[in-house]
DNA sequence: CAGTTAATTAAACGATCGTTTTAAACAAAC
DNA sequence: GTTTGTTTAAAACGATCGTTTAATTAACTG
């Protein structure tokens, strides 16, 4: 890869994370990578395209990881179900960790994904679908195993809180510097690690039992 | 108010669903109020405070609800702590039968208030802020003493998931459908509710337990 | 009815947007 | 050294943005 698209591709992950996709600006980015601005054109044709590059460059190889995990596990346990913990583990951590221990960039992907996945662009639907769908199937059927297969219904409506909640994160990580009032830092992936797996795993639960609770106390 | 006004405020609202504060358009907006581009300017004086007339109509008369039903409860049960899913139901279902059994307007403002929580403008932070603040408070002592109070660092990710948790479902409603297959009717609000509750609760529950539990299983 | 204020309108302002065009600089091959 | 193809550069394109101005109409007041 030129030093142009590299330079660009890495504004870019600066822009986009920092306005969105709407909101970031072709001109903005040009001006970050300093290069010319029909260098984007030049390269990559267009702005979507630019950006569905960076993504893919970045999420790919950490979707393989989470599958291979999920698939390694799930082999070496004899096709058992795993706990519940270990697959919720593999599915938040190497997106935490990845994205974040390569250069101290905070997360920056992390808000770039959030804010395009909360979007609206035309595109941005079928982009979405395309990078989580293996993920998502292979997934869902490892929690619901996980759960004992709780019935359609309430993995339906888990999985869907377990977007939620990972997305919410994704998007809205620097709040926890806010409503801790700084004694939580931010950079302390096992931290938020366990507490995102601890969290989402006994939501799962709890939806899986719902009858058994009941909504009183 | 003026008929002009009301005009505006409903049109301002689908349109700032639709596409963001950012990737509104004030001309959209009088377009689809079919008043003059002006108007927007003459009776709010500018797009920001359109926004902010707009959110607070429909967010402060809530968030009073929310608040007065959370101590009534509390002062009906001798201030002891409530059941925690009591607590979170307070929280999660007057925003979501309210917002949606007024008129059929699909969780349009729901949209509405996560856009703004997730995009970058100066003044949204600030002014979601302002808007939180005392539910956020309130809210936040009745869940630690929900939780028999197991400390502040439990708490604040507690606070942060649950919110992240009620963020994600508020913009991404939508996929409930789709991730179900089209089997979960969106309008479903106790559906929603029931399995809303039980997953922040099971959530909230396992963070407070964590060393009890720990990570495997 | 005259006088004053409030509300609406069409038009324009300056700024920024993504993209395209055209020409210049550059590298490698013959 | 000339030619060829690739990359960069400056400038312009048409479109849209939020906001303002100035003129006109509507509504109210004395």
């Amino acid at each position: 890869m030129s030093e142009t698209k590299r330079k660009i591709i890495e504004a870019a992950e600066v822009e986009f994370a920092e306005n969105g996709y709407g909101g970031a600006s072709v001109r903005e980015i040009t001006a970050r990578a300093e290069v010319n601005v029909a260098a984007i054109n030049y390269h990559f044709g267009n702005k979507e395209s630019l950006y569905k590059e960076m993504v893919r460059n970045r999420i790919e190889p950490l979707n393989r990881k989470r599958i291979d995990m999920l698939e390694k596990a799930l082999e070496e346990n004899d096709n058992f179900p795993l706990s519940l913990e270990q697959v919720i583990d593999f599915l938040v951590r190497p997106i935490l960790t990845e994205l974040m221990t390569d250069d101290g960039n905070d997360f920056r992907f992390l808000r770039v994904i959030g804010r395009g996945l909360s979007e609206g662009q035309a595109f941005m639907k079928d982009f979405h679908r395309e990078l989580l769908q293996e993920i998502v199937a292979k997934y869902t059927a490892a929690i619901s195993d996980s759960l004992r297969n709780p019935g359609f219904e309430k993995v339906a409506y888990g999985m869907h809180l377990l977007s939620c909640t990972i997305l919410g994160s994704m998007m809205q990580h620097a709040r926890l510097e806010l409503v801790s009032a700084g004694r939580i830092d931010l950079n302390d992936v096992d931290g938020l690690c366990e507490h995102l797996v601890a969290y989402i795993s006994g939501g799962l639960r709890a939806v899986a039992e719902i009858e058994m609770t009941g909504l009183e106390s």
